[in-house]
RNA sequence: GCCUUCGUUGCAUAGCGGUAGUGCACUGCCUUGGUAAGGCAGAGGUCGCGGGUUCAAAUCCCGCCGAAGGCUCCA
């Protein structure tokens, strides 16, 4: 490390040491080391003092940071609040009984059996209210080893809990025992050392039902979900983030900007309306040019196929609940639920050299999936959707330059979009096909593209499908959140069931290797991140409405219909408003449905023979001549920012 | 699929046993106004669908359809 002047030296909770310049907040640096530590400082000793978390540092400085995080990384400020959510659902319901409850990602949650109780949001103040008195209480947590015996006495009244020391005892495990006062709760520890002080900001957030155990065999629990922080300014910068987040919800922005609609004529089947359409145009489009540069072939494959080929590609049997299926003709026919089998009786049609590979078969294919009811989510999650997939044959030795040319093109796409991503690779998994040289060949393969890519990623064994190795990517939106879109994934069941095949240099048949892979994923998703990513100011190339022309007077109309008519002739995308409102009423109506650009024409305009521009965003760029602004625009959707 | 909450005009909502209200949007008229809401008037509703209770149901009960938040994070 090159020496820093002024630079203070911070011994992070691990014990290692990192230098930092003078003027860095305890914030600042617990950001740096990781987001999860950002939120997790409770607060900062200072060469001995305590410090607040904005203030800046001198120079020279040893700081120690104070973590609600335990030795195992679990989170104990929210795992603490659980622990009080429970004592204080009990003490106001002495029939309730707790199961699990865990600090999770954003918070922590706390399940319960509320026996005929029911429990709403309207309940919260009233929860909330309890849990700050009985924080008042609670200076420390006393946590107890007990006997087996005693455990199950002291919760004999829990079954839940009973079935957790059944299983802990069964697993050798020693079983601990934590109380507050009143409240006795089995724990296996994880809690801050002085509740009272550290818990500043809590609230409830939602509750929801919750199989216990995750399984659906099991019983229902009600679960109450609720974050902490260490600071009432920290929880309110988190509640203000969630309602930031609400305002971007696709659904309600599709809703404002007539984008799309899904109706109850058909659950989790999207309209694309005239707006809407206009984006997922350019969307496809700039599908188009960048894979028909990268010399991918497009093909298009029937909705509706007959059974046979879901016999041959194993759907038939293995994927028929998620199915549409339907009798035609005494027949059985399925809408497709992937493209695979479409794009693979297309490659068998004909006999296939190693000349032609890397043969690349692309396709934007509407497939339709039989989703759970419960699971649908506006545009995210649909049953009929669009992938933009291909399907790529080639040579064993061809694979890892295939996957690089993938990932080339994902950066390139995603990078037009201004999304950050990281890459997943996920390993065989325990219900799988293929032999071990198989597998262990196709994982190295796209572990060494991965390396070579230089991009880093994460490893998830045994998350791969069961017929080969993948790699997904996650992408950021610009508020944070991560989407899971594109996938790049080694098929090794497929070109067997098919018994795809193509002629070598020594004149012998081979099997390919078939790799699935998407860029966008669902079309239909996508969307919808887009949507909340630019919070529905889409820029230039995408947006449904490019540019208003509005007037001053009914007296500007002809001319504003002529500055509308020169900026359509070059391709762009221009509403005219002739109404007879006033101005600003005007103005405020194209800004809310965000066009990039609002014209406005007067006595001035049509004298000068000009347009008086704004932009959604209140830039004012002033009197300007139509063609130059047009020459700007076309700058500007050419480089698609 | 299961749990909780919810479905009132194009949108957002009030009403929660006794003739269905408001705001925005829409239509007409007045206004010809210079950059985020000018004024007045009007039209628009099987209160998701079906059944039940009641003298009377948007309101209470049951069933269905649809939506939202969850159902992975383990004492």
């Amino acid at each position: 490390m090159t020496p820093m002047t002024n630079a203070i030296t911070v011994t992070l909770p691990d014990g290692s040491k990192k230098q930092y310049p003078s003027g860095t907040t305890v914030l600042d640096i617990t950001k740096s080391i990781g987001e999860g530590l950002a939120r997790a400082a409770l607060f900062a000793i200072v060469n001995g003092k305590q410090v607040h978390l904005d203030e800046p540092l001198k120079e020279d400085a040893t700081l120690r940071i104070i973590t609600f995080k335990d030795k195992e990384g679990r989170d104990s400020l929210r795992h603490s609040c659980a622990h009080l959510l429970a004592a204080s659902v009990i003490s106001l319901w002495p029939g309730a009984k707790n199961a699990i409850g865990p600090a999770i990602d954003n918070g922590f949650y706390q399940d319960f059996d509320l026996g005929d109780t029911k429990i709403s949001e309207e309940d919260f103040p009233k929860i909330e209210q309890k849990m700050r008195e009985m924080l008042e209480t609670w200076d420390h947590f006393d946590i107890q080893e007990v006997e087996i015996k005693k455990a199950k006495k002291d919760f004999a009244w829990n079954p839940y809990k009973l079935e957790l020391i059944e299983e802990f005892a069964g697993q050798g495990k020693t079983i601990t025992e934590t109380r507050q006062g009143e409240f006795l709760d089995l724990c296996r520890g994880g809690h801050l050392d002085h509740p009272k002080k550290h818990i500043k900001g809590f609230k409830l957030l939602s509750v929801a039902g919750a199989y216990w155990r995750g399984s659906e065999k099991n019983k229902m629990l009600t679960r109450i979900y609720g974050t902490a922080f260490p600071s009432k300014k920290e929880l309110d910068e988190y509640l203000h983030q969630i309602e930031e987040a609400k305002k971007r919800d696709h659904r309600k922005l599709g809703k404002a900007l007539d984008l799309f609609s899904i109706n109850e004529i058909g659950a989790g089947m999207p309209f694309i309306h005239p707006k809407g359409m206009v984006i997922w145009g350019e969307l496809e489009k700039y599908w188009r040019e960048v894979h028909h540069r990268r010399k991918y072939l497009e093909v298009k494959t029937p909705q509706l196929l007959h059974r046979s080929l879901w016999e041959t590609s194993g759907h038939w049997t293995n994927y028929k609940e998620h199915m549409y299926t339907l009798k035609i003709d005494d027949f059985d026919y399925a809408l497709k639920p992937m493209n695979c089998p479409g794009g693979l009786f297309i490659y068998k049609m004909k006999n296939h050299s190693y000349r032609e590979f890397p043969l690349r078969l692309g396709e934007i294919g509407n497939v339709h999936r039989h989703e759970l009811s419960g699971v649908l989510s506006g545009l995210f999650r649909v049953r009929t959707f669009h992938q933009d997939d291909a399907h790529i044959f080639m040579m064993p030795e061809q694979v890892k330059d295939e996957i690089l040319e993938v990932l080339s093109i994902i950066d390139e796409m995603y990078s037009t979009f201004g999304f950050n991503y990281h890459l997943e690779f996920s390993t065989r998994p325990e219900k799988s096909i293929g032999s071990d040289e198989a597998w262990k060949q196709s994982e190295a393969t796209l572990q060494a593209a991965l390396d070579a890519c230089g991009k880093g990623y994460k490893v998830n064994a045994g998350d791969g499908a069961f017929y080969g190795p993948k790699i997904d990517v996650h992408i950021k939106d610009c508020i944070g959140r991560t989407w899971q879109c594109a996938t790049i994934q080694v098929d090794m069941n497929q070109p067997e069931r098919f018994d795809v095949t193509y002629e070598g240099s020594d004149g012998k048949r081979h099997r390919p290797v078939m790799i699935h892979r998407v860029v966008y994923g669902s079309i239909e998703r996508f969307f919808g991140i887009l949507i909340e990513h630019y919070a529905g100011k889409f820029p230039l190339w995408l947006s449904p409405v490019q540019a208003i022309v509005l007037t001053v007077a009914d007296r500007h109309n002809e001319y504003a219909g002529r500055v509308a008519k020169e900026l359509e002739g070059q391709g762009f995308r221009v509403e005219l408003d002739t109404r007879s409102e006033s101005i600003p009423r005007k103005v405020r109506e194209a800004q809310l449905q965000q066009a990039n650009y609002i014209l406005v024409v007067g006595d001035k305009e049509v004298e000068n023979k000009t347009a008086n521009v704004r932009t959604r965003d209140n830039v004012i760029q002033g009197e300007m001549n139509v063609e130059k602004l047009a020459l700007q625009m076309r700058q500007e959707v050419k480089e698609r920012r």
